[in-house]
DNA sequence: GACAGACTGGTACGATCGTCCTAGTCTTTA
DNA sequence: TAAAGACTAGGACGATCGTACCAGTCTGTC
C-alpha cells in the first residue's frame, strides 16, 4: 500500500460511527472502540491524537458518504418533485433504524450543540448544510424563488420531527403515515 | 420544617435542570452541580444516592412544572383551538432558548433514547405524554376521531423538528416563520 | 540487506468521574 | 435539656476517562 493508512484507519471510522451513532459521542470511550474494533489504545492513537479528530474523521466520512448518495439522485432523477420524493423516501426505508437510534445527523448535532461540548457544532452542522443546499436547489428549481431555502429548511424540520417523534416513540408506523403526508405535500407544491 | 427537605434539595434539582438542559446530562458532573449551587458533595448525597436519582428528581420536576402549564391554560381557555394555538405560542415565546439549547424535552429524549444510557427513557418519555395526552384531548373535541393521537403526534413532531432545526441553525427567525404555519393550520383545521 | 517510516500492541500517566463514609452542626420533639 | 434525626461539609475511594509514550514488527526502497 502506497498511500497511508489502510483499513485499520477505516476500521475506527467505522466503528466510531456506529457507536457515536447509538450511544452518542460523550457516552463512547476509547475503550469502546478499543474492544468493538480489536485495535489497541496506541494503534488507533498512531491515527488520531484525540477523540476529536476521530468525531471529525467519522463526520467528513459521512459528508462524503451523504454526498455521493445526493449525487447519484442527481443523476438517477431530473424532476425536482421526483428529488424530493427519492428524499423523503429516505426516511421511510430508514425507518426501522430512525425509530431504534434516532437520525445520526440530528441526534449529532443535537449532542454537539450543547454548551461545553467539543466545539464542533459547525462541522456537524455542515451535514445539514449538505442536504439543506441540495434542497433549496430543487424548490430554486420548482419555484423561482428567495424563498427555497425556507421551504427546504421546512422540508428539513419536518424529516427532523418525524425522526425524533419516531424514535422516542419507537413507532415506525407513525414514519409511514407521516412520510405519506410530505409526499402529498411535495405533490401540491 | 415538618416536612422533609427544604430549599437545599430544591436548589441541587433547579442547578441540575438548568445543567442538564444547557449542557446535556452526561457531560454534567457531580462537580458541576456542586460548583454551581456551593452545595457540597457529601451534602447533595445526602439528599440523592446517585446521578440517577438526580435525573429522576429534574424530570418529575419539569413534569410537574408541564402540569401546572396544561391546567393553567385548560382553565383560561376553552376553545379546543385557542388551546392549541396556546401551545404553538409558547414555543413561539420560548424560541431565543429553544435556539440557543433547543427543546428541554426533544433533547432529553434524544439522549436518553441512546443505547447504554441509563434506561430513564421511558421517565422522560412520559414528559412528552404529558403534552401528547393533552393535545389529543384537544384534537378530540375539533375532530370526533381515533386520529386524534395522530393529530397530536404530528403537531408535536412539528414542533420538535422546529426547535431542532431553530437550535442548530441558532435562528429565532426560522422559528417564528414556522409557527406561523402552524397556526395557519390550526385556523384551517 | 540495510535503512526509513508506517504500523502495531501494550503499558502507564494524571485527571476526573460517580460513589461512599464520617465527623460535626442544626432543628425538632418529648 | 437531652436524645433523635435531619442536614452540612469535606475528604477519600476505586474505576475509568482521554492522552501519551515506547519498544517491537512489517513493508517498501535504494
Amino acid at each position: 500500500m502506497t498511500s497511508q493508512s489502510g483499513h485499520t484507519r477505516d476500521d475506527i471510522v467505522e466503528a466510531a460511527r456506529t457507536l457515536f451513532y447509538q450511544r452518542g459521542y460523550a457516552r463512547t470511550s476509547f475503550s469502546d472502540i478499543v474492544s468493538h474494533t480489536g485495535i489497541q489504545r496506541g494503534n488507533i492513537y498512531h491515527y488520531f491524537k484525540t477523540k476529536n479528530d476521530i468525531l471529525d474523521a467519522v463526520i467528513n466520512h459521512l459528508a462524503s458518504e451523504y454526498r455521493e448518495a445526493l449525487s447519484a439522485w442527481d443523476a438517477e432523477l431530473s424532476d425536482p418533485k421526483d428529488r424530493l420524493r427519492r428524499f423523503v423516501q429516505m426516511v421511510l426505508s430508514n425507518r426501522d433504524k430512525l425509530s431504534r437510534y434516532g437520525c445520526p445527523v440530528g441526534s449529532l448535532n443535537t449532542e454537539l450543540g450543547k454548551e461545553a461540548a467539543c466545539g464542533q457544532q459547525e462541522s456537524a452542522r455542515q451535514l445539514f448544510d449538505l442536504f439543506l443546499d441540495w434542497l433549496a436547489e430543487q424548490f430554486c428549481a420548482l419555484t423561482e424563488s428567495r424563498q427555497a431555502r425556507s421551504l427546504a429548511l421546512h422540508l428539513l424540520g419536518r424529516t427532523e420531527g418525524i425522526s425524533l417523534m419516531g424514535h422516542v416513540y419507537q413507532d415506525p408506523d407513525y414514519i409511514r403515515k407521516e412520510i405519506e403526508m410530505l409526499e402529498e405535500w411535495i405533490d401540491a407544491l
